[in-house]
DNA sequence: CAGGCAGAGAGGTCAGACCACAGTATACAC
DNA sequence: GTGTATACTGTGGTCTGACCTCTCTGCCTG
C-alpha cells in the first residue's frame, strides 16, 4: 500500500517538543532571549513561518494565539503579528475571568492596587532619577492642563501613574500595576464625565510628585494611598449614580435554552 | 436536500460578536457568570460543543486555547477540557516569557513578592479567622516534621505561603502571589537539596504564624519579609555553587540557521 | 488475581480551500 | 492636477473533514 508518510516531523530531533503548541512558544522564547525579536518587531507570515517551522499553519497559529492570550504577541487581522511593545502587562486578560471565577470584590481591587502603587511611590522616591523627575513634572502639568477636559484628563492620568511605575525601577511590580489598572481604567472611561474633583485630584499628583522628587518614600507612600482611596470614593458614588441607566443589556442569547 | 448553509453565522443577530474567539471567551464568561460553569467542571466534547454553538471545531479551540493560555481553563489530552479549580493565578504564563521580553531581573522579582507577602502576612494578622489559625498551626507541624526531606519541605513551604494568602481575605493579591511564587518554584525544586538552613527556615516560619494568630499585622510583615530576604540569600548561595554543573544546553536548535 | 490487549471517547494535527480585513496601487471622473 | 472609486495583494480568520495520539476502562487471557 502507499504508507502514507505525511507524519513525521521529528525528523532526527529526539526531543519531540511535547505539543506542537510549545515549539512554537519555545522557539519564539528563544528568539526573545537571544535578542532577535525586539518589542514591536514582526513575525513572518504565518504559511510562511509555518513552513519553516515544518508545521501545519493550524499548529503554528495555536502557538501563536497563545502567545497572543497572554500578552506576549499582538496579531493584527490583515496586517500581520506583532511582538506586543506597549508597558508589560502579566495577565490582563485573565484578571476579569478570574474575577468571575473566583468572585473578586471592587475593594478588593482597589486594595491590591493600594499595596501596590503605594509600593511603586515609595520606590520611586528611593531610586527615581532626573529624567524621571523631570517627565513626571512635565505631566503633572499637562495634568492640571486637563482639568475641564475629563477624557484627556484620565489620559494624563494614567500617564503619570505609569511614569511612577517606571521610576520605581521594578518592571515587575510595574507589570502588575498595570495589569490591575487596566480592568479599572475601562470603567472610569465611562464615570469620569461625571467628575466634578478633577482640581482636587490634580493637587494630589502635584503633591505625589514632589514627595518623589524630594525623595520622601515614606510620605510618596501616604499620598498615593491617600490618592487611591478619594479615586476609590469618587468612583462609588460616580458609579451608583449612574447605575440607573444601565441596562442588564443582551445577554439574554447566552443564558437562553439549555446550559451548552 | 442539503442546502449548505455552512456560513451564514450573523443570521439576524447584529452583534457580530467580533472574532469567533472571543465568541466563545463571552459565552463561557456567561456561564461562569450565571454560575453554570464552576472551578473543576467539564465543558462538553469539541465536536459537540462546537455543533452547538453553530462554529466550526476549529474556531472553538481557537477559544479554548485561549482561556487555557491564560490560565481559566486546564486541556488533558483524551480526556477533556475543564475549568481551573486549583488556586487562582493571574497570568503565570506570561511572567516568564513578559521576563525574557522585557528584561526582568532575579532581584526584582524577590522585591515584589517581599512586597506582596509583606501585606498578606500584615492583612491575614488583621483578618485571619480561627479556621486559618488552625491551619496554618497543622502547616507548622508539618513543615518542622519535614526538615530532613528537603522536596517534602519544600512542599509544606509552599502550602504556608499558601494558607497565609488565603488568610488575608484578598484572593486577588493572593492570586498575585501565586503567579511569583510559581515561577520560583521550578528552580527551586532543584537547589532545594543543597539547602542547610531548613530548620532556621522552619523557625521563621513558626514566628510568623506566631505574629499572625495575636493579630500583630506590623510584625508578621517583617518577619515575613526577613524570611523572604533569608530565602534570597539562600537561593543566591545555592544557585551560584551549582552554576558550574549547569550546560547552556541544547539551545543550539533554535540558534542555528536562519531567523526563523 | 495480575497482566495485557482492544475499543471508545476526547483532544491534537494536518491539509487545502475560501472568507475578511488593511493598505496600496491603479484608473477614472471632474 | 486632484480626488475618489476600484482592484489587487498580502495577511490573518474560519471551515471541513480526515487521521493521529493519548487516557481510561473493561474484557480477555494466563
Amino acid at each position: 500500500m502507499v504508507e502514507k508518510v505525511i507524519f513525521m516531523p521529528r525528523t532526527k530531533a529526539k526531543v519531540t517538543e511535547t505539543h506542537r503548541t510549545m515549539q512554537v512558544v519555545n522557539h519564539i522564547r528563544a528568539l526573545i532571549e537571544n535578542g532577535t525579536l525586539k518589542p514591536g518587531d514582526k513575525v513572518p507570515p504565518e504559511r510562511e513561518f509555518a513552513r519553516s517551522l515544518n508545521l501545519s499553519r493550524a499548529s503554528l497559529r495555536t502557538g501563536l494565539g497563545y502567545l497572543a492570550a497572554i500578552g506576549v504577541m499582538k496579531v493584527r487581522h490583515g496586517v500581520g503579528t506583532f511582538v506586543a511593545d506597549g508597558p508589560a502587562e502579566i495577565g490582563r486578560a485573565s484578571l476579569s475571568l478570574m474575577g468571575a471565577l473566583h468572585g473578586f470584590q471592587p475593594w478588593q481591587l482597589f486594595e491590591a492596587r493600594m499595596i501596590i502603587e503605594g509600593n511603586l511611590a515609595s520606590l520611586a522616591a528611593e531610586r527615581g532619577k532626573v529624567e524621571h523627575h523631570t517627565a513626571l513634572a512635565e505631566e503633572v502639568a499637562e495634568i492640571f492642563a486637563c482639568v475641564d477636559s475629563p477624557s484627556d484628563y484620565l489620559i494624563h492620568d494614567v500617564l503619570f501613574h505609569r511614569l511612577v511605575s517606571q521610576a520605581s525601577g521594578n518592571p515587575i511590580l510595574a507589570a502588575l500595576m498595570e495589569t490591575l489598572t487596566a480592568s479599572m481604567y475601562e470603567r472610569r472611561r465611562k464615570t469620569v464625565d461625571h467628575s466634578i474633583d478633577l482640581r482636587e485630584s490634580a493637587q494630589m499628583h502635584r503633591k505625589i510628585y514632589h514627595a518623589i522628587r524630594e525623595r520622601k518614600p515614606q510620605e510618596a507612600r501616604r499620598l498615593m494611598e491617600e490618592h487611591l482611596r478619594m479615586a476609590q470614593t469618587a468612583q462609588e458614588v460616580e458609579t451608583s449614580s449612574l447605575r440607573k441607566t444601565a441596562k442588564p443589556a443582551s445577554r439574554a442569547k447566552s443564558l437562553q435554552s439549555v446550559p451548552f
